[in-house]
DNA sequence: GCATGATAAATGAC
DNA sequence: GTCATTTATCATGC
């Protein structure tokens, strides 16, 4: 039993699934509009958690690959940042 | 899966920096990032298994049998304690939520 | 076939 | 020493 269970926790470590729509959502928002300084504190990563339904290691993880990803292929991520902007830009219009 | 080939082989070749004095702009780039063998991680768990603090004596030993500078295998042993401390965070957190306890 | 999340080497702040 | 990172690599999703 006890071996099941151990099994059981290392393969929903290993497994990879990807994040709902909501959490992309909400953590991109943070990223774009902190594009100049996209370093969430302790705090910050534990709300933006707490939204996603994720862990902390998890916004932690997405903001690494994001800021690497991001810097190394800004143009690919233009479109996508000018959708942010303009998404931010309408809510405090609003 | 696949056995280290050449690109990251350590072996004699150490920072490729003789003579070299050009100073100021010096683009001295960060070293790149290479996995190790089945076998070096056998040996390095092995030795955490023992201690997870590792002496300057074994340290020197290990990472002369593993063909791996004592830099690279105090890092290693850092970045383990640092897995540990993960592992057994997401230990509790996972068994926390108690699925059939 | 790449996008994406997690992990493994390597660096640097403290 | 710890620990948040950077970077490349791994593994999976689709």
């Amino acid at each position: 039993a006890v071996m099941i269970l151990r099994s059981r926790f290392l393969d929903a470590r290993r497994k990879r699934r990807n994040f709902s729509k909501q959490a992309t959502e909400v953590l991109n928002e943070y990223f774009y509009s902190h594009l100049s300084n996209p370093y969430p504190s302790e705090e910050a990563k534990e709300e933006l958690a707490k939204q996603c339904g994720i862990t902390v290691s998890q916004v932690s993880n997405w903001f690494g690959n994001k800021r690497i990803r991001y810097k190394k292929n800004i143009g690919k991520f233009q479109e996508e940042a000018n959708l942010y902007a303009m998404k931010t830009a309408m809510g405090a219009t609003q | 899966q696949q056995t280290n080939s050449g690109s990251c082989s350590s072996t004699v070749t150490k920072d490729g920096n003789a003579g070299k004095i050009s100073h100021s702009s010096a683009p001295r780039q960060r070293k790149k990032r290479c996995p190790y063998s089945k076998f070096q991680i056998r040996e390095l768990e092995r030795e955490f298994f023992f201690n997870v603090y590792i002496n300057k004596e074994k340290r020197l030993q290990l990472s002369r049998m593993l063909n791996l500078t004592d830099r690279q295998v105090k890092i290693w042993f850092q970045n383990r304690r640092m897995k540990e401390k993960k592992l057994s965070r997401d230990r509790l957190q996972y068994f926390s939520g108690n699925p059939l306890l």
